[in-house]
DNA sequence: AATAAGCACAACCGCTGCTCA
DNA sequence: CTGAGCAGCGGTTGTGCTTAT
């Protein structure tokens, strides 16, 4: 295992930081802005590599960090982005303001876990863990062989995979969803993807009309609506990945489950009524109406107040 | 009370893609 | 064109707290 290029020369520490690190790291990114990670470190008299101080500052020490639980607004948008994107956590953090990559990656993956854990009555017919997990077949346990056929290892961007009606895919089969939408110009559905970039708009992706004019761009800026009805959201038919005809009702069993959580779930608060989920609160400002601190110099003792505890009291 | 197991979260590692000389 | 340096990303591991036995 060898150390990352900017941490070869130096001595770095490691593991985690103080709160003195963390009050250098923020003073100096206040006062001078973060410019080349690579530099920082020395500049702020710290003794760890550039990368570390950037992870450091994006996933704890920026001011406009949003800590806490996840809503079920959040979670409702993790949970849709993830069924468009896949594991592309930068990009379903770039639609959740005030939160990180890693927080929502640590976030879907206990999540995973802890749903596919939770044994319930009337999914798994009751069967012991390790009845089922022979019944899967996989020398492995049966959380990683689930993780890696629902979660991980779920291609977001390929549109074959995107599209296909067999493999496995979680939550949301978006290749069902989409089989039943009549693309009117005819095209097949890989063919989409070659299409020039059309402008996406709320007119062009209606999903509760089970039409659409054209399929939107998957590039890196394309944010997938979030769908207003449950009906349309999740397929009547669960497609399951193709181990064997047991295999595959235990799948439908898992599968099931979630999706009946998430109707009762969803039935049972007031959801975004439509899909610029964010732009209520650009209007309202950011979530829970907290008020983002700008990082200057002038409030830093405020912005410092303000960080979680091991900073606190400086 | 002691200890193991579970869990959440912070941090690290390795890879990829971009920029620039 | 190419290679070095860098930022950014996703996967994985480590750590410490909580809960169960």
């Amino acid at each position: 295992m060898g150390q990352h290029s900017c941490c070869n020369q130096q001595k770095v520490k490691r593991g985690l930081w103080s709160p003195e690190e963390d009050e250098k790291l923020i003073r100096y990114i206040t006062n001078h802005g973060y410019g080349c990670w690579s530099e920082v470190p020395e500049k702020a008299g710290l003794q760890r590599c550039g990368k570390s101080c950037r992870l450091r500052w994006i996933n704890y020490l920026r001011p406009d960090i949003r800590r806490g639980r996840f809503t079920p607004e959040e979670e409702k948008l993790i949970i849709s982005l993830h069924g468009a994107v896949g594991n592309r956590w930068a990009h379903i953090a770039s639609h959740l303001p005030g939160r990180t990559d890693n927080e929502i990656k640590n976030y879907w993956n206990s999540w995973i876990k802890k749903k596919i854990r939770k044994p319930t009555a009337n999914s798994t017919s009751n069967k012991p863990r390790a009845e089922l997990r022979s019944h899967f077949g996989h020398p492995g346990n049966q959380v990683d062989f689930l993780n890696q056929n629902l979660a991980t290892k779920q291609p977001p961007l390929d549109q074959d995979a995107l599209f296909s009606t067999s493999g496995p895919l979680f939550m949301f089969d978006t290749g069902s969803i989409l089989e039943g939408m009549r693309i009117p110009d005819g095209n097949e559905r890989g063919d989409l993807f070659h299409q020039p970039a059309l402008e996406l708009n709320s007119e062009t992706w209606n999903v509760n009309q089970q039409e659409v004019p054209a399929f939107p761009p998957l590039d890196s800026n394309y944010l997938p609506p979030l769908i207003e009805s449950m009906e349309s959201m999740v397929p009547m038919e669960v497609q399951l990945p193709c181990i064997n005809e047991e295999r595959d009702m235990e799948f439908e069993c898992l599968k099931r489950q979630e999706l009946n959580e998430w109707v009762e779930v969803h039935e049972s608060q007031q959801y975004c009524p439509s899909f610029p989920f964010w732009d209520q609160f650009d209007h309202q400002g950011p979530l829970s109406g907290e008020e983002v601190l700008a990082p200057t110099s002038s409030n830093l003792e405020t912005m410092l107040s303000s960080y979680p505890s091991p900073l606190k009291g400086i």
